[in-house]
DNA sequence: CGCGACGTTGATTTGCCTCAACGATTGTGG
DNA sequence: CCACAATCGTTGAGGCAAATCAACGTCGCG
């Protein structure tokens, strides 16, 4: 059992005591040395991931050969390709450790199984469902408003803690820059 | 009853006709002529809306007092400010018919209380919520990836009949340019 | 120690914006 | 039903944000 996805739990639903661990029964623990991956473009995607400690990134390959970097996560996100998992159809995208990363892996065949045994778990996959949408929607807000500098600065002051654990390279690419500009907009300071 | 919703919401779970005339019950329909508003910025969402018939642009407008269009909304798709709906905090979007629309209102108040009623629309929402996050996410990785050239060809060749609805100027938007890049885009076929 | 990964700096280029002006089309009130 | 205004698309000149390319310094690690 998993106290803090217990918790986590507990934000969005109620479930009995039994539920949480039969829940927490279809999850598997996994470990992940730095650079390590969850999953590799080409594969077709199986499950979710819960971080319960360490910090994932996720990116495609574009056609010009570089890393475009989708986004990140961190503890108690979960982390998935929604589009190769839903589809079931072969990813574009690597799932990598950026630093040593414990996750629970929770098959979608499994999910599956247990949306009929709790349908709570309908409404918690619902709930985060949602408001992962709306991150992506406030970030595609930010992109077409904001200049690289305000996004930079957008990003380090609502994370200001997260930006120290990531290479500047990375954070340039999730901001749609290059490494070599974000160098520049650092010392304007 | 409305059956093209019925057609819709079968695609994805099962019903019986008695759920489906419930369901339908608690929705109410509304036309909108050309550029009424379905929520102002400033208001607080209370509804999803089902397009039945017509066209619909969400908007906003930026530090420098521009529009900028965040998606559109066509026949058998679902529209709301996700982030006001789910906070119940003022919405900064703008969501306004783009020529004469036919929608069906589902109060979230009334949703709340039918997903109680009739546990499968939590599954029947969860879906669509994950199919929009997938859209929310090819988009940004187009805005990653494609140059302007490349983002207009892509919208013109996967929605040719759709783009003849709308003017330019708000294709323009949409795709993060300005009407006067677009039009010499077209000029190079 | 030596190599590779990472960050920085500067010169040059470019994709796209801004602003201004001008047709074409649409719509509307007299 | 015409006249005028408003809306929409186009064209061109000039400017800027950010990319590209190349070179170099530094640090950490095998």
């Amino acid at each position: 059992m998993n106290s803090h996805l217990s918790a986590y739990i507990r934000r969005y639903i109620d479930l009995t005591e039994e539920e949480d661990a039969l829940f927490q029964s279809y999850l598997t623990p996994a470990t992940l040395k730095k650079k390590e991956y969850v999953l590799q473009q080409g594969e077709t995607c199986k499950s979710r991931y819960f971080i319960s400690q360490g910090c994932i990134r996720l990116y495609y390959i574009d056609q010009k050969g570089s890393e475009q970097i989708v986004h990140f996560g961190v503890e108690h996100w979960w982390i998935t390709d929604y589009d190769s998992l839903l589809s079931q159809t072969p990813s574009h995208l690597n799932i990598q450790a950026i630093e040593k990363t414990e996750l629970l892996e929770l098959k979608e065949t499994a999910l599956i199984q247990l949306y009929a045994k709790i349908p709570a778990l309908e409404r918690l996959f619902r709930v985060i469902m949602e408001r992962t949408y709306v991150a992506c929607q406030r970030r595609l807000e930010y992109m077409f408003s904001l200049n690289s500098e305000q996004m930079y600065e957008t990003f380090i002051t609502s994370n200001p803690q997260f930006a120290q654990r990531i290479p500047q390279y990375m954070l340039a690419s999730y901001l749609g820059i290059t490494p070599e500009y974000l160098s520049t907009l650092r010392k304007l300071h």
